[in-house]
DNA sequence: TTGACAACATACTAATTAGTATGTAATGCT
DNA sequence: AGCATTACATACTAATTAGTATGTTGTCAA
């Protein structure tokens, strides 16, 4: 047997710290907020300290920037766009994912919102470069729900005169509207309701009463 | 001429002092958000000082609370519930009122996105008692909406099945999503696409598609 | 008119914070 | 093996911050 490419332990590794770094930071800016949250705190939480983290970060807001793209961004592709490729209907799909991921998360967290709408609403009128990579992680977003949109379009779901980009903005802004409700108010039975009204929604853009 | 009730030039005036905090307040935290607001920066936009601020406040929280409060919950009815009071069909003037306050608003103020969505988006989860005044603002907007779309049931122009407070929980979570989305993203079209949807989700809920 | 208190103003403090300066040891290349 | 460099650790600083302590003056009732 030869040595193995990637030395197995080491005591310093860039890319491994840099992910402790943000898995952590990622924890405490969903629970406080990126503004209520301090290095300190942050580099508290892990085995580093706060060389490790400026070796990694020029500033806080670069950390932030980190955080949108290393993080958010997969965790929406992951959680939201990657399960609907194996939905005939993305239609289907959606309703189905918005069930298992918000109404029957753990209430835990569901108190604590979305990270990509926490960070929108708290960072976008703040700074400007937070402002334009959040913008990027939306559209994203939008741009590969309405991929499936298509999809379901040239699958016979929709009607054929639905304008798929229109209804992919109108989708994530009511995934974020859904956290947000649910953020605000205690009671876990509105998503059902929530969920109820979208449904009719999709049903009144779908082609066949039947599915949906 | 008797002598009026309130004297008319009085250089203290603790209710008076109490709005003036309050006004600039609320620009500040709209602005920057609560945790990036210090109560130094709200002062230095008063005429007044710190010695005033903290006369008619305890604490930055209690600030806070008061701005919701004392502020905010009244700019929900005034902004969203009242004006609907004189639509005879209420489902037309929820439209109306969102395509005047938020699809012709000032891009400048959009960017802030809503008063109420921010900070329930930022401070729910920071503070239990922050959290409790939101929850009945959006319950307060909530339960007024509610009473109005059952207006619109009793006038026959929603379905007769249609559950009513489930529609209030999906028009307000429509607002704030709204709010959200043109926070993040900055296309003024953006609007049109929500609110076009939005239309059509109201007319599968109506009973004339005349209407709507 | 005059006190007494309310409505502030001013000056200060202790804690927290982002960021820096500098030191040190692990790693990897030759 | 030795050495340069990277990947951190430690100690510090200057600024900001919420909150306090105390002083001062306008207001109003008697």
């Amino acid at each position: 047997m030869k040595t193995k490419p990637q030395s197995p332990k080491k005591s310093r590794n860039l890319e491994k710290s840099r992910k402790e770094i943000l898995e952590v930071a990622f924890m405490e800016v969903f629970t406080k907020g990126f503004q209520g949250v301090s290095i300190d705190d942050i580099v508290a939480k892990t085995n580093l300290t706060k060389g490790a983290f400026y070796h990694q970060f020029p500033t806080k807001l670069d950390m932030g920037y980190a955080l949108v793209d290393e993080v958010i961004k997969p965790m929406i592709i992951e959680r939201w766009i990657k399960p609907l490729e194996s939905y005939e209907n993305p239609l289907d799909g959606i309703l189905a994912q918005m069930k298992t991921l918000i109404g029957e998360a753990d209430p835990k967290y569901l108190k604590l919102g979305c990270p990509l709408n926490n960070l929108v609403q708290e960072m976008s009128p703040v700074d400007k470069e937070f402002h334009i990579r959040l913008q990027i992680a939306l559209n994203l977003w939008i741009d590969e729900m309405d991929l499936h949109l298509k999809r379901a379009k040239k699958s016979g779901y929709l009607k054929p005169d639905v304008n798929t980009k229109q209804v992919a903005h109108f989708v994530v802004m009511a995934h974020e509207g859904f956290y947000g409700m649910l953020k605000g108010l205690d009671d876990p039975k509105i998503f059902s309701a929530l969920y109820a009204s979208l449904k009719l929604y999709f049903k009144s853009i779908s082609k066949n009463a039947r599915s949906v």
